[in-house]
DNA sequence: CTTGGAAGGTTGAGCCCTCAACCACAGGGG
DNA sequence: CCCCTGTGGTTGAGGGCTCAACCTTCCAAG
């Protein structure tokens, strides 16, 4: 009844959870270390900071760093009690709100990413041919969600 | 100074991430709602079940499932209390402790397999050919640690 | 022997996340 | 105009993980 997978499959699957699953803890690792914060915050931060007027509202954020509502919402009550971050009112719906990258954040991002990309270099990148990182990129995109 | 990734490099790395974490995300969410269990202590049942005598002393079972010597010993606690795993002293090395698959627990894992393997494939082996499937495992085996 | 460091494993505090319940507002149909 | 359903967002409880401190036992060097 149960198709189950396949010598290859079940490698290539092992394979994967094995690497991501320790990619994931090198890269919360190094920024919880040299940053004080959770890879997560990280990418709050970054897409934060890609936003014109570095400004988002908060569900557009979520969907951006890939993270559910409930998760930004405790998320971003954190980097707001650090300063980073600021909640405002949404003029155009009234149950809205517009997370900000105030300065501070921007300055905090500043300061984690040099170490954060040298990490992803390491870790991922570096350990690459070209043509890798290409086919990675295809396979990766054929596996997120139906867009 | 810092080696910026480029524009394919930062795609393929965006994109892994996001394909990662959501398929994790997923896996986590069907066994927690099917089976009661996130996918950490799957894979630790999985591990155990397939050693010999379905025994493996605590060190060796953190390296095979993936996990930190504290985390697996906070599983196994959980574990022991649902009657699922046992954990008995080690004969030759009373430091050591050896964990073992009850038959309550095999009979668990057995029940939570199939919706498993079901998962697996739809979030990640269906969406790819077998040529991608061979290139994921040679690349994940390349990003895995030193070995 | 004895001693000192290393390895096996556990523990508890604190943090982050999930889940479900919840409040406030939006906006179209009777 | 008034529901009534859907959307935006928050909250708190509960659970899993990390980190550092800790205890026990091993083992090798003196």
């Amino acid at each position: 009844m149960t198709r189950w997978l396949d010598a290859d499959q079940q490698r290539a699957w092992r394979a994967f959870l094995a690497a991501s699953t320790s990619l994931q803890a090198g890269l919360d690792a190094q920024l919880q270390a040299d940053a004080g914060m959770p890879h997560t915050y990280y990418e709050v931060l970054v897409r934060l900071s890609e936003a014109p007027d570095r400004r988002l509202r908060m569900s557009a954020l979520a969907d951006a760093a890939g993270s559910s509502r409930s998760r930004l919402s405790h998320a971003v009550a954190q980097l707001e009690a650090r300063g980073w971050v600021r909640r405002e009112p949404c003029p155009e719906d009234r149950r809205g709100l517009v997370a900000v990258l105030t300065d501070e954040g921007f300055a905090a991002l500043e300061r984690a990413a040099p170490g954060h990309v040298e990490q992803v270099r390491r870790l991922l990148i570096d350990r690459l041919t070209p043509a890798q990182v290409r086919a990675l990129r295809e396979i990766s995109e054929a596996i997120l969600p139906e867009v």
